[in-house]
RNA sequence: GCCGGAGUGGUGGAAUGGUAUACACGUGCGACUCAAAAUCGCAUGCCGUAAGGCUUAAGGGUUCAAGUCCCUUCUCCGGCACCA
């Protein structure tokens, strides 16, 4: 036996895959006729950037490749693509640095990738690679928007439909603004203006996100919050608000969908949480505000229509479309411009730090009025309140809304309350009898502090399982009067002092004592003793209950009801105010509605409708940049938009001497005069479309006709399934980003028929990062880089992806240790040894049989749930027991090289061969176990006295429960820990243990 | 603040409610060697010479049995954050 050496094994092998196509993926009409199904598994294709792998940028493709390589093994026609997503800001800053065109410094990372990559020894089919920049690409990225160009969003049947479609709606039945003929009567470009608002690829104008140093516009998701304001993801510059001319993608038209389908996908949870929020779809309602000397009315976005009665002010952002007009009728316009303008600066810094103190200037004079009591509102303007979401404007309810409390504290307003928390009891005793009469009750519960201590006062009832504050009836008294009485009468004390009312709160429970339903309106109230002076109290009211004084731990553990942990939460913290869902007062013809019923019916009262609000915004569609696909449409003088044909398609991007940005928010494109021109748009796509739909184009990427050929389509994203790729490996950080474009892009498709699954991705894994080993990110900066190239001249390929396997789990960001890793290619090496063991036949396989079964089943379990941890973890017992025996039988060890195949596949095709075996190891079948042989003929049961072990059993897997609880009763350990008791109850749990209960 | 997830040896980590600390690193001792490295063997949660006891962030609960389920608290990581 030779010595174990990775260089040569691994170069000989890596050249012999290339040679034999070992991993070629067969088309859906080859795979077809062999009967093979498919199964894709695709990694997220990188950005090459140029700076050279790091050990942690392989990790997540060695866990896909690990699962293609099996998926190899069992049948399937495995497609594992890769490819380069090479347009956007990173390849084009980083030919701007290097002074190189960008299709070069394209050219020249890819090549660097590349041969980063060919090292570690990857199953890609490489005659599928793709580039995003490569015009044969790019022309179906300017189809696929032309599509989406061409689309509007049907909500009746909440679905994209043809533009043409639309248009012969409003030929033949106009829309709710114009009628048919007036629709006919319209220019081409009133025409063109119309179905704008209607496409979901549309021009439009907005406040963006505006990087003067980059030049360009940036998504939200491409900025990031700093001290100094926002600031660009990439460089870390400034980022300031601009109102510019845009191409936006409608993708709020699919908020609903997108949240909806997240539940059939078998995603991470906290991914699917992740984009839940970002969408963060509330339903609430509209609802108009007339003003007093104005025809416009103020139209508010509210959760809370059931507050509608507590509303004291309203308040518009200060970039209120309405404000303009508003102020000039203010008796105070230059305070108001005072603070737009202040408002603008700091937009730029941080407006919106959650800490700051909320300020705002009333439009002294301006009066709204308030839709149902008709009473007349002050009107304020607030950087609290941001001009993007909703309609702009709030109705403030300081009484239920901690934002408008803070604001109504400051500037001294009004504040009405009109939710009172409701409790009703519905199961249990205390459950409200519908056979019953409702009785209503004003009660007062009194919290009372002892004179001296930090102690209040509870009540222990005796005939019923209570414990109270002080509670009871008001007999028509004011409530702090009733209070006072109260505590006297049940508790004796004399001297005390009324400190303040706590609120209000409903309930309803059924009564038992007097076999009737109570509704109690109650009061709380806050007393103080000033001594302990008392007088007896009653016979009756000793015999009801027991006075006792609890400290303010104590009283949380005593008191069991929700309205007294209410009452008590008002005595801690005084500024609370109620936020949550109650009953309704003080709201006229809605008192007594809870806010669940109330909301609606108030709307509906007022003349409001029920809307859904998105958190998220359309996405811009434009980058003033150079370097990106340009977006195929023109415009002539007149600024008529025309489409480029698909037969002109690819639009390709011409050639320039400067690209570098303009500034001016044009793009460099605009400096190009045959460009400029043809009227062609002078902005480019944002970095994100290509990478919207290029797992589309994997399945056949030479296709002339489409994107992908219909038989390719039906093949791989087959329609009885939710999403297309079956496992997609790549970041966390996407979620946002890439993960919710791809998805709105292909459901746009889906609608249009061009794909089969509603969804692009059905399976979603998350890779972790790997650490320095000093804990922090690996980075030139901090100088703690550890490079692949040289791991793998080192130790080699294979211990490098064993090793990235074996550390932790797959989702989990862990140090990487170069300490650690020597045992990976330890287990490596004495793999290798155990060949001298192995025989043709008639080895004792009594040592090594069971384990050898139960680690085929493990490793083929573990690589589907991505628990390559656990699964090199079982590898090494099995070589640890295989060592132990004194020989292995070829076949055995050979089902173990194939386990092992998909984490050191150069190892494995050597030993392979090494015992003559035909081709490729990963083109051979696949292991099965055998369920007989996954248990032992001996089994070690623990012997344990309530739940502690005290001994073990070594009996045969036959042995039956009697036998087992007889030979237990005979082990001396056992014997002494249950010293002569006898034991109440015996467990036996088949296979595992027996539990004697004393 | 809100929403997720997690806290287990010196380290990375393992454990369908059923023998906690698998596997690996490190460390110690031994073998081989003139010696060292490599390799092989043994040991290795904590306290204790031992018998034995204790131990999964802390505290409580459910259970015959809890790292695992429930409640409270603390810490860390991730996401969102004036979203009306």
């Amino acid at each position: 036996m030779k010595e174990y050496d990775h260089k040569k094994i691994e170069k000989k092998w890596q050249k012999e895959w290339v040679e034999k196509n070992t991993y070629r993926t067969l088309s859906a009409k080859q795979a077809s006729a062999k009967k093979m199904r498919p199964f894709y598994i695709l990694d997220m294709f990188p950005y090459p950037s140029g700076v050279g792998l790091h050990v942690g940028h392989p990790r997540g493709y060695i866990g896909s490749d690990v699962l293609a390589r099996k998926m190899r093994m069992q049948g399937y026609n495995v497609l594992h693509p890769m490819g380069y997503d090479a347009f956007g800001l990173p390849a084009e800053q980083y030919a701007l640095e290097h002074k190189i065109h960008p299709r070069k410094a394209v050219e020249k990372n890819v090549a660097t990738f590349e041969k980063q990559l060919s090292i570690i020894g990857l199953s890609y089919d490489w005659a599928r690679k793709i580039n995003t920049t490569d015009p044969e690409y790019y022309k179906w990225t300017q189809w696929g928007f032309l599509q989406i160009y061409n689309s509007w969003f049907d909500p009746k049947k909440n679905k994209a439909r043809p533009i043409a479609e639309l248009v012969r709606i409003f030929e033949t039945k106009g829309s709710d603004t114009f009628s048919a003929k007036e629709w006919k009567a319209m220019t081409s470009m009133e025409k063109q203006n119309v179905l704008m608002q209607y496409r979901l690829a549309y021009e439009g104008y907005s406040d963006v996100n505006w990087c003067p140093h980059l030049g360009t516009v940036l998504a939200n998701d491409e900025i990031v919050e700093s001290p100094t304001g926002p600031i660009s993801e990439r460089g870390g510059y400034p980022v300031e608000k601009k109102r510019m001319r845009q191409w936006f993608m409608r993708i709020t038209a699919y908020g609903d969908r997108l949240i909806e389908d997240l539940e059939k996908l078998n995603w991470p949870a906290h991914m699917k949480e992740i984009q839940k929020n970002w969408i963060g779809k509330s339903e609430g309602s509209e609802i108009a505000f007339e003003l007093e000397h104005f025809p416009d009315r103020v139209s508010v976005f509210t959760t809370r229509a059931d507050t509608l009665f507590g509303v004291t002010y309203l308040v518009l952002a200060p970039e209120h479309l309405l404000v303009e007009k508003l102020k000039s009728h203010a008796q105070n316009e230059s305070e108001i411009d005072a603070y737009i303008v202040a408002t603008k600066k700091k937009d730029e810094m941080m407006r919106t730090a959650t800490d700051k103190d909320k300020t705002g200037v009333e439009l002294v004079g301006v009066r709204a009025m308030h839709p149902a009591t008709k009473e007349p509102l002050p009107v304020w303007i607030a950087d609290y309140v941001l001009p993007q979401y909703g309609t702009g404007a709030v109705m403030a309810v300081p009484a239920h809304d901690e934002r408008d409390a803070g604001f109504a504290l400051r500037y001294e307003l009004p504040v009405k309350n009109v939710v009172t928390p409701f409790f009703a009891y519905t199961t249990g005793p205390d459950a409200v009898r519908n056979d019953k009469p409702m009785v209503k009750r004003d009660t007062v519960v009194a919290i009372v502090k002892h004179w001296s201590e930090d102690k209040y006062i509870g009540l222990k009832w005796k005939n019923q399982n209570w414990k109270t504050f002080v509670v009871g009836g008001t007999n028509g008294e004011n409530p702090e009067i009733a209070a006072v009485r109260e505590v006297q009468e049940e508790t004796g004390y004399k001297n005390i002092k009324y400190v303040r009312t706590l609120g209000e709160a409903q309930s309803q429970f059924y009564a038992t004592h007097k076999s009737e339903n109570r509704w109690a309106f109650m009061t709380g109230v806050y007393l103080e003793l000033e001594n302990g002076d008392h007088i007896d109290v009653v016979e009756g009211e000793k015999q009801l209950h027991e006075v006792v004084w609890l400290s303010k731990k104590e009283v949380e553990s005593f008191v069991d009801s929700n309205e007294s942990f209410l009452f008590w939460n008002a005595v801690k913290d005084q500024t609370q105010i109620f936020t949550n869902d109650g009953v309704l007062v003080n709201s006229e013809m809605f008192d007594g509605l809870t806010s669940q019923e109330a909301r609606e019916k108030i709307t509906e009262a007022v003349g409001g409708k029920i809307v859904t609000k998105y958190k998220f915004r359309d996405a811009v569609f434009a980058r003033q940049r150079y370097w990106g696909e340009p977006i195929p449409l023109a415009k002539n003088a007149d600024g008529v938009i025309s489409e480029v044909s698909l037969s002109k398609l690819p639009l390709e991007l011409p050639k320039v001497t400067s690209y570098e940005p303009t500034g001016t928010g044009e793009g460099p494109l605009a400096s190009v005069s045959a460009w400029k021109k043809a009227g062609y748009e002078t902005n480019t796509m944002p970095g994100w479309a290509g990478s919207s739909w290029y797992f589309m184009r994997y399945i056949d990427p030479s296709a002339k006709k489409q994107f992908a050929s219909d038989t390719e389509l039906a093949y791989w994203f087959n329609k009885k399934k939710t999403g297309g790729v079956d496992v997609y490996v790549g970041g966390a950080e996407h979620a946002t980003g890439h993960l919710l474009y791809a998805r709105f892009w292909h459901k746009v498709f889906f609608d249009l028929g061009y794909v089969p699954t509603k969804e692009p991705f059905e399976k979603l894994m998350n890779q972790g990062m790997i650490l320095a080993a000093d804990g922090r990110k690996m980075s030139k900066r901090w100088g703690n880089v550890v490079n692949p190239d040289e791991i793998v001249s080192l130790y080699g390929a294979d211990t490098l992806r064993l090793y990235e396997m074996f550390m932790g789990p797959f989702d989990a960001s862990l140090p990487w240790s170069t300490e650690s890793i020597i045992g990976s290619r330890r287990f490596i090496e004495r793999v290798w040894k155990l060949q001298a063991r192995v025989v043709k036949k008639g080895a004792d396989v009594s040592i090594y049989e069971t384990v050898l079964h139960k680690t085929i089943k493990k490793v083929t379990e573990d690589i589907e749930s991505f628990s390559f941890n656990t699964a090199v973890s079982a590898m090494m017992i099995c070589s640890n027991t295989f060592e132990k025996a004194g020989q292995i039988n070829e076949e055995d060890f050979l089902s173990f090289v194939k386990i092992l195949a998909p984490f050191t596949p150069h190892l494995a095709d050597e030993l392979w061969n090494a015992f003559a075996q035909k081709g490729s190891i990963h083109s051979a079948p696949w292991p099965t176990f055998n369920p007989k042989k996954l248990v032992s003929e001996t089994m070690t049961i623990a012997v344990s006295v309530n739940g502690k072990v005290k001994a073990e059993l070594v009996v045969s897997k036959d042995a039956t429960e009697s036998e087992i609880v007889a030979l237990a009763q005979k082990e001396e350990k056992l014997i002494l820990a249950l010293a002569g008791r006898n034991p109440q109850r015996v467990i036996y749990v088949p296979n595992r243990l027996v539990n004697f209960v004393i």
